[in-house]
DNA sequence: ATGTTTAAGATTGTCGACAATTTATTGGCA
DNA sequence: TGCCAATAAATTGTCGACAATCTTAAACAT
């Protein structure tokens, strides 16, 4: 999935490596939501210089991974509820017009290669039935080439670039293997038919009901769970 | 104007300061934009070492100011036409929805302060009439308690801290004092009447509208100095 | 003259050490 | 016992030097 990235650039330099590997820990759980970062315990594990931990760090921040505080240190973010909930606000706003502006930029090739990944993975939805790990993968595939169809490349560096393993994150820790995987593949038709049409506003409010509706379905379940 | 930002912390240590101080020099122009950042020429200027300037460079980055490659350096962005409109499509998406979120989330006095603060803007146009610039910030001012009263800290956070500067960039480089000003006043005072409302539809819809408008106009002027 | 290879120069990346600040610990006092 | 002050320990911020990489220049061959 990464690889579909082509803004991504391979990791040359050490601290980008440092960076990679710390990202992976900390979307994955590895490195505790919440947890303070000990620079020297750090630079000790990863057998690097502070210096060179300290660029990590920096780029860590720059995704939202991580927080830092002047003279006080880096803490990684807390999963809570409510800033999962903000960020698919977020999403909604961007992503909704990251589907718009698609249905205008994206060339018929483009529009024919994601109609065709749509319908495989319809295929190995019905194998794997009700089995929602490869839908997540697929989701977060679909909305990654809407993204890079809106050929705005301030949405898609923020969308891509800061936000996406946020996101990542939250769906490991949560743990989201949501039970919308049949009615999302429907969604996911839906808009694209929209942006097929070049139907920019209706593509919009198609991908902001899609996104909406994943929104209050996580807030029904954390409701459910509270109970 | 900064001073309004909360979330805002005095720069404490002495990167804080380099980054506050570049940050400015980018932004009003005093270093070129396009222009390839020296860090050895830069520290000596500052009278700081590298692994200081470093980290204000990281900083810039964080907010879009300027960009880095592996191995090559940083560049201060480039003041495009392109990246303009790209930016006001991405604070259509997103101050849209701040503004829906401000309609249900503002409390009363903050609706109430900010009337108040629209009716001084009102009668300073009055007497300064043509002269945009002090409605120039007035118009800062106002997009940004809107986003402060969505009380969303990722929309906060992504408008009010990454993308804030490099708006403030384009103003300054483009020479921005629009002969919008009236008609932004009025659309500023429609707007804020829908949150008083606490109608989010109809606050998203206008704010959206009035965004897209400030970007239509810049694309006409544009169209108008090729010809 | 032009294009390629090689070497020199300059720039970025990384390192370890020191200074400044914060946090933890100890001791004293109400 | 509980709270505050002073000290000790640990952590972050900053510095200058070295290593790796890129850029520029010069020399050479075609």
């Amino acid at each position: 999935m990464n690889s579909l990235n082509p803004a991504r650039q391979a990791p040359v330099t050490t601290a980008d490596k440092i960076f990679e590997t710390m990202q992976h820990e900390i979307v994955e759980g590895e490195i505790l939501a919440g947890s303070k970062i000990s620079e020297p315990e750090l630079a000790k594990k990863y057998q690097v210089s502070r210096s060179t931990l300290r660029e990590a760090l920096n780029r860590l921040e720059k995704c939202h991974l991580i927080e830092r505080k002047a003279n006080v240190g880096s803490r990684v973010v807390e999963c809570t509820v409510t800033g999962l909930l903000e960020i698919y606000i977020v999403r909604e706003a961007l992503e909704g017009m990251a589907c718009r502006l698609a249905a205008t930029a994206m060339a018929d090739d483009e529009i024919a290669e994601l109609q065709s990944i749509l319908a495989d993975h319809g295929q190995d939805k019905k194998l794997q039935d009700g089995v929602a790990y490869y839908q997540e993968e697929g989701d977060l595939d679909f909305h990654y080439r809407v993204i890079q169809g809106s050929n705005n490349q301030q949405l898609i560096n923020i969308l891509c670039g800061e936000l996406y393993h946020l996101v990542r994150m939250y769906r490991c820790q949560f743990g989201m293997n949501s039970p919308r995987a049949t009615r999302a593949y429907d969604e996911h038709k839906a808009i694209l038919h929209a942006i097929a049409d070049r139907d920019g506003e209706l593509a919009e409010m198609l991908m902001r009901r899609h996104i909406a509706a994943s929104r209050k379905n996580i807030e029904r379940k954390l409701e459910q769970e509270k109970l």
